[in-house]
DNA sequence: CCAAAAGTGTTCACCGTACACCCATGA
DNA sequence: TCATGGGTGTACGGTGAACACTTTTGG
């Protein structure tokens, strides 16, 4: 991939650049992120968040949005930059900067990770039960899971967990999820139909031997704007 | 500064990286910003924001908080990480990362900023007139801006703004600019107070032929928290 | 005694919260 | 007909917004 042969010097020195990405999906009534096993040193056979190195003509969001879709095979997720770590003793090769990223996958996607060529395995894994991570992504994760619980509050985000069209009882199911409590069913529907957020398909949805749900889509531009 | 003879090599090219910093304070009523007049190519006798190059050996917030004391001569101000800018062709010579911070300075501290050696000027300008800026500086403070205004609602950071001990018509007034709308006394006092944010020095303040005002000091520890 | 900023309470509208029952379907 | 999740309305309390006059000082 890079060429081996060629140096390129500087009249100072360069840290290295790459993009670590937090994942988030929900399997099975769980949060879940994407880890990756690493093949090679440091911390090989650790599991680690997905990223690698930023090209040199490359952007920063398309580097996130590449080395994403390198894991997962999915494009057009929800993706955004989350803070820049960068202590000088984060790495033991070299001075590295990490622009961390956050991305949510819908519900329904099925995504079957692709492990990368440096990694040995790939694979969910639920967030209560994380094991032990490499170079300081357990902070990058903690930061990321911060930022999307507090998003709920103010920001539609929640919405890019959905698939193109859902249930209210499946929506509410993802806020509770994420909020770790349950909520009332008929004030969560109360505010998210008065927040015309979303709009009736008009099909329904039968799912077992009880009443059928009606089936929503988010309104186009609002899937994940913020309110106010 | 640097070895200007040495050079540094890497087996892929890396990125230049630097921190450029939005510096606020307010003056007369005004929100105002500290720029730089860039004395060099590229964007020579161009205003920019305060920055510069990472050292290698610097963790980042480090690195911006010398910037920054390089420029005002002050330090222990609010500092916070606002977002990375990494567009390719953001700056001509070279690909340049730019981790931008923004900070407050207190009303009080008379900062009287000092020109670097690669500045031609250093000074205040008033947030509502700013000059054309290098780079895409005017995105980064765009974004300072938006960051700061945004937290004003969910957090404390107004209190960065205020000197060691302070009246409340001058904490409102700090508001007032920001928000760029006039408050209610009496609604905005009974806030503040019910948060339990301040405490009276027991002193008061002799500011002219009227009543006197009560003197305040942030509460300890509470100065820039998140409120909830 | 006059000008100027400091300081002080109450009322009302709205919103978030608590809470329980009927509906439509499949087995 | 029964089990299961889908779907609906009302009452209450707390919080944010509107609003005007008295107090203290210096000149």
């Amino acid at each position: 991939m890079r060429a081996p042969r060629q140096t390129f010097s500087y009249p100072y020195p360069h840290p290295a650049v790459t993009t670590d990405v937090v994942v988030f999906t929900i399997h099975d009534g769980e949060l879940n992120i994407l880890l990756v096993k690493r093949a090679n040193p440091p911390f090989a056979g650790c599991w680690a968040l997905p990223g690698g190195f930023l090209d040199i003509d490359e952007d920063i969001d398309t580097c996130a949005a590449r080395e994403l879709e390198e894991e997962t095979g999915l494009g057009g997720l929800y993706l955004e930059q989350l803070y820049t770590f960068g202590k000088t003793q984060r790495d033991p090769r070299e001075r590295v900067i990490s622009i961390a990223y956050y991305a949510l996958v819908p519900l329904d996607v099925l995504a079957t990770p692709h492990a990368a060529s440096d990694a040995a395995d790939v694979g969910w894994h639920r967030f209560d039960e994380l094991p032990t991570l490499a170079f300081d992504h357990a902070d990058i994760v903690h930061m990321a899971h911060q930022r999307l619980v507090a998003k709920l509050d103010y920001s539609t985000i929640a919405f890019a967990f959905m698939p193109e069209s859902f249930t209210l009882s499946e929506l509410q199911n993802v806020y509770e999820i994420l909020l770790r409590q349950p909520l009332d069913k008929r004030n969560f529907r109360k505010r998210i139909l008065s927040l015309d957020l979303v709009e009736e398909t008009g099909r329904q949805r039968r799912n077992g031997k009880h009443r059928p749900a009606r089936e929503y889509r988010a309104r186009s531009a609002k899937r994940v704007e913020i309110i106010k």
